[in-house]
DNA sequence: GTCTATAGTCCGATAGAC
DNA sequence: GTCTATCGGACTATAGAC
């Protein structure tokens, strides 16, 4: 994360390697390229999401279920804060690492969708909600860590969860 | 578009480039890389729903004004929807692809959302609204590309449109 | 247009754990 | 013996510098 004051692609393969105490090719033993390793917990944090979507009381409505999912989620990345705002420092001034951040917070999208298609919603809407679901996620995300250290992930995600019945009233 | 039978990966930039009668060299004078031959229009296609955005009835709320914006470039796009398909294809064939792709729908959802705090919506309300209104046009546009050759994209759009009230409704 | 660095792949060698 | 992890060299394509 810090280890790129010098911009990520002044960064060599080599020198994020020898960093873990590893030659370079051993590295991509174990990370696909060199982006991802700024992706490590990526699958944990999309299952866990899933699984906190998928235990949403039957009751709750599709778009309620997947952000209580991502409000947990939040939760969980709170002590972690300024971890996440450093990373997201790294990841905003790269635009090959926005690519990458992107086509995982897509496949989560497609999770969510995913697991609300098997909690009963029909399809079509399943996956809107969860695009919609990840979009206002992303938008607290980008408050959260623009914010003062004491303001809550989860708080913002249940504020743009707000926004979005007053957004989309006609 | 149709010259990737062989894969996206399996093409190297000499051959995309000797196809446009160009050298390797001159085609990355034209093209910042070898993925940005699929992205040609991009510019104008951003420029044309913004203006559409812009000029939307200023009685309309913020999403219906910027899903019109999205449903008028779902008519541009109608006549080439043979070509949509086909690079589609080529798109979802390809990771590297869909990276650059969402980048390029992550900064549309930006120029919305800008035009829209230009028309007066509060900035946090405007970014959601941009977010959102995308991801309506991503799932039609996504349905568009699997129904039949005579589905309207802009129909489809507004179809999304209404889903999304529904879905936002507690 | 030439020249070069870096990312990423393929093949193989080695060494420790069990 | 097998399985798994580290490492080395050679190689191609992308992309940037000049």
């Amino acid at each position: 994360m810090c280890y790129f004051t010098n911009g990520f692609d002044q960064t060599t393969v080599a020198e994020i390697a020898a960093r873990a105490g590893l030659t370079e090719r051993t590295y991509f033993r174990h990370f696909a390229d060199k982006r991802e390793v700024l992706f490590g917990g990526a699958v944990e944090f999309q299952e866990h999401i899933t699984r906190a979507v998928a235990s949403a009381p039957s009751g709750m409505g599709p778009l309620d279920a997947a952000l209580e999912g991502l409000a947990a989620a939040g939760a969980l990345l709170q002590p972690w804060r300024s971890r996440a705002v450093q990373r997201n420092a790294v990841v905003t001034a790269n635009v090959e690492l926005q690519e990458r951040e992107l086509v995982k917070l897509a496949g989560l999208a497609l999770a969510i969708g995913g697991v609300l298609r098997d909690r009963g919603t029909p399809d079509a809407v399943a996956r809107l909600t969860g695009e919609v679901a990840v979009a206002a996620f992303r938008t607290a995300f980008d408050r959260w860590v623009h914010a003062d250290a004491d303001t809550d992930l989860a708080t913002l995600v249940r504020a743009s969860r707000d926004e979005l019945e007053v957004v989309t009233q006609r």
